[in-house]
DNA sequence: TTCTTATGTGGCTATATTACCACATATCGC
DNA sequence: GCGATATGTGGTAATATAGCCACATAAGAA
């Protein structure tokens, strides 16, 4: 068992990457195969499959086989309060996550 | 602006190294200055002040000077909720984040 | 002024991450 | 069986990240 702090980080990291934070959220709203994901997104239909087996790694999706395929479901639903926290943090704070420094003073 | 699910990737991102992830903890209880940060971890000084750099960066923490010492302080408060949620996570899902695989079925 | 403490930045290296391509496997319909 | 669809894995190259050292700056003490 890791240490409490790490195992806290690599779940946000996890859901740090635009792609699998999109995929969690696409996930609030139900089952979805992996061909339905990988559409979602601009990128190459293997990297989706390593993204979402990285999710799958860590506890944070499942997956179901029908057929030809393969649906994911979100297994810690509890990201969705996580994930409502931080559109909070965003909604009440439109400087954070501006990393182009305008609207802070420089340094 | 970048794009909102960028913009929340991004702010995951940065708490999701276990140094950076300790100093927004670490801040939670107040203000500190980067020397008593940065005696934190088993990591170089300078380490610890490019992690401050970046938390300062994303709007996460802000600093004040006073005399030889800069203290810094949570900017972002709503991630304790967000955190706290976090916790709430590994506590009522014991397989979460543990990369390893066991306790779960192989693929 | 000179020394010491606190802090940050530039530069470099090692490692990790991401994305793509090529390929392999599995299931379905015909 | 054969072809098409859905999916995953291995390999590799480009990029990003983390850490350390050397060095610079700033403020207080002597």
């Amino acid at each position: 068992m890791k240490d409490l702090v790490e195992r806290k980080a690599a779940i946000l990291k996890a859901i740090s990457h635009p792609v699998r934070l999109s995929i969690v959220e696409e996930l609030f709203r139900g089952e979805r195969c992996a061909c339905e994901l990988a559409s979602l997104f601009p990128v190459d239909r293997t990297t989706v499959s390593k993204h979402l087996a990285l999710l799958r790694r860590l506890g944070i999706v499942e997956d179901r086989k029908d057929g030809l395929k393969i649906y994911y479901r979100l297994r810690m639903g509890c990201l969705v309060d996580l994930l409502r926290c931080l559109d909070g943090v965003l909604a009440n704070d439109a400087r954070c996550c501006d990393d182009s420094g305008e609207g802070r003073e420089k340094r």
